[in-house]
DNA sequence: TGTACATCAGTGAACGCGCGTTCACTGATGTAC
DNA sequence: TGTACATCAGTGAACGCGCGTTCACTGATGTAC
């Protein structure tokens, strides 16, 4: 059983990123173990502390990461001129194609919440969804609003509550969206 | 150190459903562990099992009483004569008040899902929501639109993502259903 | 082109801990007669 | 009122396991001169 397995490994700690996500995208983030995780990346069980420190850095780097994508999404829907329901799709769509991302990001107590790149990242996908909302009459309210929904309808589709079979998520959200959001603007 | 506890507790069921109800509220489902609660009670560590079999009964067992609580309160709603936006409400002030019971109740890979109790309330509580959009136009979306809504909000307000100073939560949720839901009926 | 040295990445042994589950058991309670 | 017996609730010892964290280490890489 002599493995080739090169020393070093070449990128350890996306690799350990990757692999996290693959286990709570199955087993929620509580099914996350940094000695399972070395063992599944093929690594000593000591390998991943070196990149993470420990399991609360671990998990802080995935929420630094689901916000920034999701900040980075967020503005560039903006930037090609999207609207306020077309916001809450680019949201609805991140929480379902990064669902690992997304479960941490919303569990606070499991990670850092004063990591910088975290506060930045989470601050800047605030803000443009609030940007989002200023065209609506009572911004504060459409804000809490749409966000609630987005946020609720991405949740229960990752359950599986709103499953229907060959119905196609963001089709769905838009349609409800249209109807709460879109119906007395341009859509 | 000779305790006078007796050798029979009373009701040593509810009291280990209390203290998982504590910790579930405190650290979530994943910090709950059958020895840990038997010791938050003040007995052998075998004897929550004699009760609930093993972890996963203890929490189909929070989850069946969840989804009965909750259908209680949408049923009691609905024969008080609430409406749409009243039963949105109550689900509102359930998911907040019941923080513990519907951290459960959301994540289905960690309980029977099959279980009889649980499988009843859970379409009964499906049922009075249903119910509640018949009124609206197009119920079926109108029911995704207001479920998203309500589930979104009460997980925001609980992770605190919603939080403001001296803003009573079930009120603000209020407000913004009535924007949503209630400008073309009487409410 | 070659050597010395600093830095970085990953190792492997060791620590102590809490967990879930199984098991034969004993103490307490209630019921039948 | 008393006794025998079934049933139920909780005990305590034992099993094997995976975990997080610390530590001194070694192998590999890159840079300075």
């Amino acid at each position: 059983m002599t493995t080739d397995r090169p020393y070093h490994h070449g990128d350890l700690r996306r690799a350990v990123l990757n692999a996290a996500l693959d286990v709570i995208a199955e087993h929620g983030p509580g099914g996350v173990g940094l000695r399972d995780l070395a063992r599944r990346v093929g690594v000593s069980h000591a390998g991943p502390v070196h990149h993470f420190k420990d399991k609360a850095g671990l998990l802080t780097a995935i929420a630094a990461e689901g916000f920034t994508l999701l900040a980075d999404r967020l503005d560039e829907t903006k930037a090609a001129g999207g609207d306020f329901v077309d916001l809450g799709m680019t949201y609805v769509r991140f929480a379902i194609e990064h669902r690992a991302h997304f479960e941490v990001m919303f569990r606070p107590d499991l990670y850092h919440q004063d990591d910088p790149v975290v506060e930045a990242a989470n601050t800047r996908a605030g803000n443009a969804l609030r940007a989002g909302s200023s065209g609506q009459p009572d911004p504060e309210l459409a804000l809490v609003a749409a966000w609630s929904f987005v946020h609720g309808f991405a949740t229960l589709w990752n359950t599986g509550a709103l499953d229907r079979p060959g119905v196609e998520p963001v089709e769905l959200a838009r349609s409800v969206a249209r109807t709460l959001f879109g119906a007395g603007r341009a859509q």
